[in-house]
DNA sequence: ACGACCTTAACGGTGCGTTAAAGTTT
DNA sequence: CAAACTTTAACGCACCGTTAAGGTCG
């Protein structure tokens, strides 16, 4: 007669609950040597003690149990397990930079609430390209472009004039000057000689919000600027002025990396 | 008017998917300023995105949806938003260390399987205390123990005589003997003069498998000690061998840590 | 009237923990 | 007979993605 365990005596033994020992039965990975098929009693071999053993190793390692019920169908057993070893290894790996990223950031976040009573949110987002017009002009004050964002509103039919509209900002190399480039989507393709008509390019953005007024704003700026820094962000283009009624959304384009 | 956005729109502009939106409102999180009682469609307003921005901030610090809903019903923000930062420092810095630690499993074990064709798996398991009789015997061999196994089975009234068996090796000088203590665990109390009666004390243990010749047994004593090695770990008292019928489990202590 | 929008409802995925109700063994 | 064991079944967790079936807006 073979020695055999049942499921509470299997499971004390092997440091197993039986609840997951029934799983691992329901999902294939670790099958009782036999079924009694009157009570459907589950029964247990010291092998599997071994068996077991090996796949909460493996389990340990960061492996799923997808993994390792994969590795016991494989047919070459060599190769698979040293395919999921390097798939393991890469996650970690990717995973250790990734909380190494993130707690700086928290770092950085405690010692903001240090200075700042209400941090301004900074979040990455992803934009899809958009047609739009828009007429470029440089400008002596900030609230001397929306004249050309008047402008350009009124140049163009109404029909085709989407919800969304802004101002981007190329770099001017501190001349004293502002050079910014009002711009409003368009529903649908027109053409004219008082604008541009283009395409905003998809990019990913660093965004944050302000009221209208300047000192607002210049505090998103400032967020934007230090919440790249510490992540290793670059700038990517002009930044980007969305209006959106009473408030305004920032973004500045990141590159890919 | 307020300016109001519906789902879409505001999924578009703020990067996040309608149905994480319609989620958030599910429980809570980011309720829409306003809903139309006859159809139910939802609207937002531009102060939501900030807010929004806010709760995906802290989302990705690490924190637990359920977190941020908390803290924006918090009484005092500074503190609670301080506390839970420190809780996520934590949580992280643990995270990360644990992940160093699985990489340099995960790399020893790509290492093993370059000179193995079959690493034996190496397992922790925490154990209970067991109430036992033992004797303790020098033997010049492995074998010889066995005999000493035999007389304590028969020193003991046979229904007081569990199922779990083995022996306990102390640490010997290398003077050439071995120093050994079959044990078997007791249903029930019992005394005598012949043998010892006391309680294994509870442990955590490192195990491993093999089959009851010598070679076997060293090559899992082999595996365990290098995987205790490249853990840190240190034995913490006698090692077990437990009996299994063909198979025999090898327990090696470990310092709690 | 058609397409693009919106709604609720429900399942899926990961790895089990946790009752619950009911049969089996000692 | 009672205690200690076993069985299946089903919900819960975290965070949505993904159909599905059906109203609403322009």
């Amino acid at each position: 007669m073979a020695m055999q365990y049942r499921i509470g005596e299997f499971s004390t033994l092997s440091g197993v609950s039986t609840k997951t020992l029934r799983f691992y039965d329901e999902i294939g990975l670790l099958r009782p040597a036999s079924v009694d098929s009157r009570t459907g009693y589950r029964h247990y071999r010291p092998q599997q003690l071994e068996e077991l053993a090996s796949i909460l190793a493996l389990k340990n390692l960061g492996a799923s149990l997808a993994d390792v019920r994969q590795l016991k169908s494989a047919a070459s057993y060599g190769t698979s397990r040293r395919e999921l070893l390097s798939e393991l290894k890469n996650t970690i790996e990717q995973s250790i930079d990734a909380a190494t990223q993130t707690l700086q950031c928290v770092n950085a976040a405690l010692a903001e609430l240090e200075v700042s009573r209400r941090p301004i949110p900074v979040v990455v987002k992803h934009l899809d390209a958009i047609p739009v017009a828009c007429v470029r002009a440089e400008v002596k004050s900030y609230s001397h472009i929306l004249q050309f964002e008047q402008e350009l509103l009124n140049a163009l039919p109404p029909d085709c004039v989407g919800d969304l509209r802004g101002v981007l900002w190329h770099r001017c190399a501190d001349s004293g000057a502002l050079d910014g480039e009002p711009f409003v989507a368009l529903k649908r393709k027109v053409s004219s000689r008082t604008y541009d008509v283009k395409l905003l390019p998809a990019t990913t953005v660093a965004c944050a919000y302000s009221s209208l007024d300047d000192e607002s704003a210049e505090r998103s700026y400032e967020a934007i600027r230090k919440w790249m820094g510490i992540r290793g962000y670059k700038i990517a283009g002009p930044k980007r002025e969305i209006s959106l009624g009473q408030m305004l959304e920032i973004q500045f384009p990141l590159k890919s990396a």
